[in-house]
DNA sequence: GTCCAGGTAGTTT
DNA sequence: AAACTACATGGA
């Protein structure tokens, strides 16, 4: 990780391709969002419980801290934090070389050149999400994610406005089935949260365990709730693994039609037929079918 | 009113 | 192993 560090901000220094305009339009796509609020050029979020504004300049991600004025430590946790939301650990080289030769991905990666999956470093965000946006449109997911965290999270307050973060595991671990079913979540959906909740706070689920491990899609599938999909998901967004892939997704199924001009979507066979080329990057191409889904038609 | 949505668990062939 | 079904509710 590279980063520098000054009095009132940080830098981080991203690696060659990036671009921080694209995950900005990534970012942006819904105005339920309350994990980030953007305006104009910058984005605000609170990380680790310090809000910071984010913008481009000098080629860097400069991070300004507009209340406290965090320690060395709090500054460390920011940048680390920044690396992973940007994945800016990854060298997107060998994926434009195999992407430029795909009729697939040809027209994205010139398009959406420097997008990376704009990851959610938080192992128990990343579930919460996945899971709330089982079998539902996203705008809804994002109105349970918008209730949960208003009901459950905490904000900081700037000139005004509210600045929300996401829930704490140990406030949602000891809720009832009840309380979430007030936020119009399903029963299942419910149980599966608190569960997993739980399972965080006893140390039998981390995201250090899963990163140690060969097959973190086996461990995961193992708790209720997540299946394929949603263990591929949280591999993508939160453990940063380039060959997860979920396949099943609804939304990667329709930029494909749409991409392709199909007459309706793909079948799970066709997608594997287009993606032999994608070996090892399978997260990126999603990602950037994905991306595709909003913004003008290609 | 209809169809479908960033699926999963549980049951039945 | 594969196919079917209940779940549940909002958005378009």
């Amino acid at each position: 990780m590279r980063w520098n560090n000054y009095e009132t901000y940080i830098e981080i220094v991203p690696p060659k391709e990036f671009s921080f305009d694209e995950c900005l339009i990534y970012l942006n796509r819904s105005d339920l969002e309350v994990l980030h609020r953007i305006k104009g050029d910058a984005i605000y979020k609170v990380i680790h419980g310090v809000l910071c504004s984010v913008i481009w300049a000098n080629h860097c991600i400069k991070v300004e801290f507009l209340i406290e004025n965090p320690t060395i430590i709090q500054r460390e946790k920011v940048a680390q934090y920044i690396w992973e939301w940007f994945d800016l650990a990854q060298n997107l080289e060998a994926f434009y070389q195999l992407a430029i030769q795909d009729a697939v991905l040809q027209p994205l990666v010139e398009k959406y050149y420097g997008l990376r999956v704009v990851g959610v470093p938080d192992l128990f965000e990343a579930l919460v999400w996945a899971i709330s946006g089982q079998q539902i449109n996203l705008t809804f997911a994002y109105t349970l994610k918008k209730r949960l965290i208003e009901q459950f999270g905490e904000c900081v307050l700037f000139e005004e406005e509210s600045f929300w973060q996401f829930p704490k595991v140990e406030k949602i671990a000891v809720l009832c089935v009840e309380d979430l079913k007030q936020l119009q979540f399903t029963t299942r959906k419910a149980e599966y949260i608190i569960h997993i909740a739980q399972e965080i706070m006893n140390g039998k689920l981390s995201k250090e365990q899963l990163l140690k491990m060969q097959n973190a899609e086996k461990a995961l599938t193992e708790i209720r709730g997540i299946g394929a999909w949603t263990a591929n998901y949280v591999m993508m967004r939160c453990l940063h693994q380039r060959t997860a892939f979920p396949i099943t997704d609804v939304g990667l199924h329709n930029a494909l039609k749409e991409l392709l001009n199909l007459e309706s979507k793909p079948t799970i066979n066709e997608i594997e037929a287009y993606a032999v080329n994608w070996q090892g990057w399978q997260a990126y191409a999603t990602f950037y079918l994905w991306r595709s889904l909003y913004g003008e038609k290609i």
